[in-house]
DNA sequence: ATTTTGATTGAACGTTCATTCAATTAAAAT
DNA sequence: ATTTTAATTGAATGAACGTTCAATCAAAAT
């Protein structure tokens, strides 16, 4: 009896708004206020589904950092051999299409406040090491096949984040879209030569 | 004639405040009322030698990203070799004390902030460039000195700070300290890799 | 038709915010 | 001493903030 509930459907609609608000004006700028305006509905609404801004930030993470996962989504997977999908995938991840699907603004937005916030930071930590675990699955993938002799998957992995993390950090100030193709190239072919570790250095 | 300005001291101790503050409660929780509070000093104080709080706030940029420099700092730099300058450098660079100095959360605060004001992307991206272009000298130095054999040396600065960028990112997550030592000593290690740059990727 | 439940509104709360302006105080110079 | 200049205060501004609560409205069930 009674009203059906639409709390999961408006909740998605409020994080939407909120999404797309920070996105354009920034985080520290939009309010439960002005989310209300661009929904064209009352304040107190927003507060009836989350019940403080805390809660609706942390939705919000929620909502962005689940964006990242489809990045390992390869097109015709079972007719493929596991060395060219791993390609396929680092090519996805050293490409803009990562970069226009995320909007590295409230990616680093959100991610400052994981310092005073246990909550995002575990948030954080949780993304990034299913990222690398994800990729290491593809390269021990390639091992078992025998089309890549890597030591270790996971360091691998990780590394070849650690240099994506890293190149992004930088791209983001690069302005010039030719010199950005330049590095991008450059630092996945820096990220392949991960797998193939026999890099000695000499004393 | 008229009284002695304190403009310059004055303005100091404030960003000083500043930085206090916001490194211990977040930016964002961060107000000028606060500020002259923490200083037992009126807001309007602050306001009459900073006309705006984005003033306020370029200001404290500058004076985080001042700190990056002296990173490159090495005692008795007369006596030692192009080498050993550039490997204590890079020791430096991958050690706690860079870490300790700064203010992860400022840092990755003021450069989310970067996005929606140019002149602060600006900032960061010459703090950024010239911490490259100092390491690329010192691996110059190597250079000629018939120590190193790269290839490029502002090729490798760049890609070494990629790996330092990305290391640090994802370490801001990890907690245990144990931990912590292993990922930095191997990130290192692979940076390292960079100045020896003969590896084949092959077809 | 009435009841039940949840959606949504609207008004109000006290706080904090950045900023203004005039008034006051303190140190130099004449 | 008086003048000049700058430091500093104090009161006030209007706007925006997150949140509250009671009131109303709309859809299901009886």
């Amino acid at each position: 009896m009674g009203r059906r509930s639409l709390k999961a459907t408006r909740q998605q609609e409020i994080i939407v708004a909120f999404y797309k608000l920070a996105k354009k004006e920034g985080l520290e700028n939009t309010s439960i206020a002005k989310i209300a305006k661009a929904m064209d509905v009352n304040p107190s609404l927003i507060i009836h589904y989350f019940q403080t801004k805390e809660e609706l930030i942390y939705a919000l993470i929620d909502f962005i950092l689940d964006k990242y996962t489809p990045i390992f989504h390869v097109p015709n997977k079972a007719s493929k051999t596991p060395k060219t999908i791993l390609m396929e995938v680092i090519d996805n991840l050293f490409s803009k299409k990562w970069n226009t699907l995320f909007d590295d603004s409230l990616f680093y937005g959100c991610y400052a406040l994981s310092f005073r916030e246990n909550k995002i930071k575990a948030r954080y930590k949780a993304l990034l090491d299913g990222l690398r675990s994800k990729l290491a699955e593809l390269i021990e993938d390639c091992i078992s096949d025998g089309s890549l002799a890597t030591d270790n998957a996971l360091e691998a992995a990780d590394l070849i984040f650690i240099i994506l993390d890293g190149a992004y950090f930088y791209m983001s100030l690069v302005k010039d879209p030719k010199l950005l193709n330049e590095k991008l190239s450059l630092y996945k072919q820096k990220a392949l030569t991960v797998l193939y570790n026999h890099t000695e250095i000499p004393a």
